[in-house]
This record gives C-alpha cells, structure tokens and sequence, in this order.
DNA sequence: GTTAAATTTGACTATATGGTTAAAGTGAAT
DNA sequence: ATTCACTTTAACCATATAGTCAAATTTAAC
C-alpha cells in the first residue's frame, strides 16, 4: 500500500537525515534502510531536498505538538510550570536527537531552511509563546518575583534542552553521566523546579 | 612564509567548517577563500579529514582556554559566580557558531570524532571541571543551600550557552530578539545570575 | 650565478552521488 | 483475457568533489 511504504521511508529518511544532518545524509543509505530501490525514493519524493523537507516538517510538527499539548493553564503557576517541566523532559528525552538535529539545521541561516521554519512556525502556529503570558500573568497575580518574562522563558527551555543538545559534551566530562537515563530525567526535573523557585541562596531554616 | 600561510589556510577553514560541519564543507571553498589553489591544501594538510581535525582542535583548545582561564577560586562564592558567567557570555558570545558547530559534531558519535575528543580532552586536561568543585566548596562553608554540584554545574553551562546555540529558532519565536547585541548579553547576565541567587519566589518585602 | 630545495599551480583522475529512464511487473476493472 | 494505471527495478547519466601529479616558479644556500 502506498501509504504504508511512504510512511517506511519518512521513517528510515528521519533516522538518517537527524543522525547525519542534510549534507551527512545519503539516498542510497535512506533506500537500503527502508528497504527499497533508489529509484523509489525518487518516485515518491522527487528529490533529497523534497524529502528533506517532508521529513523535517514532520519532525517539527511531531516535537512541537508533543510539547504544547494541553498545559493546562488554569492552575496556580507552581502546578503549571511543574507540567511544564516534566512535559519538555519526556517529550526531549525520548527524542534526544532531534534537538541536536534542530539546532544544527534550523541555525544554518540558508535561505530555503528559513523559509522553511517560517511556514512551519506559521503552520503550527506557534503564537506569543503560551510560557511567557503565563509567566506575566503569575506575576500580576503576585504569585511569582517581577522577573522578565523572557529571559525566564529561554532560562526554562535551556534547563530542560541543553543536556539533551549537549549530551556527548556533558557525558564526555562528567564520568558516569547518563543523560537518558530514567533516574537522570527524573532528578533533572527536581533539579530545575527546585532551582527556578528557591535559587541557591540560603533558606531561613538553614541559617 | 610557511606559518603566515598555514594560519591563513586555518582561519578560512574553520570559518567553513564552522558554518557548513564537516560534510557540507568543500575544499575549492576552503582553497578560495584563503586566496590559494585547492592542491595546496593538500600540500599542508594531507586531506580534508586531517585538515578538519587541525581546525576542530584549535576551535575548542582556544574555547576553552578562553573559558578556563583565570576565574579565581579565591574568593566568595558569588564573586566566583560573577566571573564564571560573566566570563562564558563574553566567550561564547564572541563565537555564537562555535557551539553550534561544536554541538553537532561532537555529537556525531562516530569513531573518529569520538578519538578526537578524547585527545582532546586529555591534552587541555579537563578534570575535575573547577566549577564542581567550586560548588562543593561554597556548600561545605555554608555559603549556599545543599544542591546536586553537578546539576548545578549543567544548570550554570545551559543557562549561558543555550540561546547562543538555539540562536536561530530563539529569534524566530521571539519578536525582536537580538541575541548577539551588548543589551541582550548584559540582560542575560543579570537574568542568570538573578535566578540562580533567588529562584522566583516572592521575597519577603515583596509580601 | 648556479644549484637544490621548497612552494605553487593547472590539468587531470577516480569515485561517489543525486537523479533519470525505459522497460518490466502487478493488480484491479471491464 | 485485455486494458490500463500504478509500482518497481536495473542500468545509466551528469556532475561534483576529494585527491594526485608533473611541471613551473620562487626562495635560499653556496
């Protein structure tokens, strides 16, 4: 059936184009792994750079809609920004690669990957970032310090991303480190959550 | 003369390789823009893989080095973590693609890569990582709370590093952000060292 | 000035790779 | 059974690219 064989070489084309990069990536390897001719690929998708973009809209799309899945925001901002956490960790540690794949591409600034991301990010719409209005709304309520909204918002997403983008770097330097780890991404979140709300400063109790 | 030469070769290959990675770097690139023939390239550096490995072991011993260089231990532990940040945004904001570039291919998992940065890491002696120890230190004398130094530690690298890596896909979600500029630099310095010291609970004059 | 070594170049090669094509196979509708 | 559209394949093609080489040119030594 024609979906399902499209759906084997989006599949085996993902694995290789996040692994190797665009310029990394061979049709030859991607047909062999989907189990197929070369010539099919081209049949289905009519380039590597059609394909390319198949993939990486899918890709997009997959990650993005695992993580602005309902965060409900009708709870206090220690309740949301819990979810919050513990939705990017598992939606990145289950994709690690995925990242490292994003920042690689999307910073490469070429014209027809920011057109690109520019469709998607329409696509998908992903408008006025739901974190920081929600960060703006836990400070009007009082629930939080004055803080900007912003630089809170990429202070988050660089708790919950950067050892994932990072993983080789970090486990290269700390012996024993196991980034995907389930006891990792668990004591990751607790690391976070304590950190954005208590700092490191000393508690009353403890002086 | 010989060294004028090989360094012009250098710098014209790591601004190649640093923007396109290894597979989509070409050597007629490299060759002209280092104002030479391609054959020379070869006539310096045996090939595209040997020249790649001078490049990637001059990138990260100068990052490094950069990074490593004197933040004083003796000292207070905010002081400390003054200069830690201080000095990690002024690196790595000076070369916003090096993470990047190092990020991807680090992460590559291949043999060789993998070899390199063994060396690497062993020739520029990254032990211990100073900033653990650090930690360690200001808890045991009571300066800070009792937190994971090693959580800490990735928390620290991820909070100065990450909008510098994820640069491109930060400034596409966020209306105006200009993540190179002296402003959002300073900006990110105060939000870090903010957030690490407080969280974002209320203070208590704020209550 | 001559010689020898180091440097530089243009022309070339071998191979890998994205892409094409024409022909063969398959299966459903009539 | 014939037709017809869809699917699959092997064999090709054109090009790009890393790498080579022999000849030319420059530099240094004497």
């Amino acid at each position: 059936m024609t979906k399902d064989i499209e759906s084997t070489i989006l599949k085996a084309a993902s694995s290789v184009f996040v692994k190797d990069g665009y310029d990394g990536a061979r049709m030859n390897v991607i047909a062999e792994k989907a189990g197929i001719n070369k010539a099919l690929l081209h049949y289905y998708f009519r380039s590597k750079n059609h394909l390319f973009q198949m993939v990486f809209e899918r890709l997009m799309h997959d990650f993005f809609s695992s993580i602005y899945r309902e965060v409900s925001m009708d709870t206090d901002f220690r309740t949301y920004l819990d979810n919050f956490v513990s939705i990017y960790l598992n939606t990145i540690s289950k994709r690690p690669y995925v990242i490292r794949f994003m920042i690689w591409e999307l910073g490469h600034g070429s014209g027809t990957v920011n057109e690109l991301i520019g469709r998607i990010m329409k696509k998908w719409e992903i408008k006025e970032i739901p974190v920081i209005t929600a960060v703006q709304r836990a400070i009007d309520r009082g629930e939080i310090r004055a803080v900007d909204p912003i630089q809170l918002f990429i202070s988050l997403i660089a708790l919950c991303i950067f050892p994932f983008a990072a993983r080789a770097i970090l486990e290269n330097k700390v012996e024993g480190l196991k980034v995907l780890s389930k006891e990792f991404v668990e004591a990751r979140k607790e690391a976070i959550l304590d950190l954005i709300w208590n700092g490191i400063s000393l508690k009353e109790d403890d002086r």
